[in-house]
DNA sequence: CGGTATCCGTAAGGATACTG
DNA sequence: CAGTATCCTTACGGATACCG
């Protein structure tokens, strides 16, 4: 083991195993739908971008609340990149990241077995609690 | 449209964007961390068995509330078949099913990213907020 | 051993109102 | 337009105690 601090991350480097490694705390942060849904839509418009209003038309249900600090967390991972206009009324511009184009990758996966497996699932369980 | 009930998944196929899929209660249910690790466990152990002590033992810092509940959401979805051994004191078996070794799959890839950006992510937000 | 039941603090998340 | 701020209600999740 070694004491340089500069590597601490890499000796901690992901174990979910791990209480204290935030491999954990990532894992529940990206695993939702509202993440899901944006980098989805994020990632068919690569390399363009899509506006606030527009994401949030795309996503029904979201609430502008959520949508705000669904990609404030991931702006501030680094997933997304965030653009201003400063116009009157201002225009904000999102758009995935290089990380955030590679998250898609098992996103999707893991969003199409969501989809497949949907009606399988719910059939078995009536009572949805 | 068809009748043919065979085809009611196909018709109700996964759509994460409409709002009463229940495609997206299942995202969020399976994008956990805790179903993430008990997945992997039991998919190790695949076609062979773990007793809930043993997970628990494997996974740290879980509750036994949360693996409690955790296994019985699984159950309930029909990812994890359990196995009562009607012993005093009893013994509880869980195994993944098929539907939950396929699972494994995507969600392996998402832990797989989680871990290999850890790292990346964490350090432009030393605050874990 | 493998739960369930209960209590409780915290965080998620919707609704509404307001601002640059 | 794209937020932030506030309030409020629900869900998550830990700690503890108890049961078959």
């Amino acid at each position: 083991m070694t004491t340089d601090p500069l590597r601490k991350h890499v000796e901690a480097a992901g174990d979910l195993f791990d209480p204290a490694c935030p491999t954990r705390r990532l894992l529940d942060r990206i695993g939702t739908k509202w993440v899901s849904m944006v980098v989805k839509l994020l990632a068919e418009a690569a390399p363009g971008e899509i506006r606030f209003a527009e994401l949030q038309r795309r996503m029904p249900g979201v609430s502008q609340k959520m949508l705000s600090v669904t990609l404030r967390n991931l702006t501030g991972d680094g997933l997304v990149a965030r653009r201003v206009e400063p116009t009157v009324p201002p225009r904000v511009y999102y758009r995935l990241t290089e990380l955030g184009l590679s998250l898609e990758v098992p996103l999707a996966a893991l969003r199409a077995w969501a989809e497949a497996h949907m009606a399988e699932i719910d059939h078995g369980r009536p009572d949805n609690h």
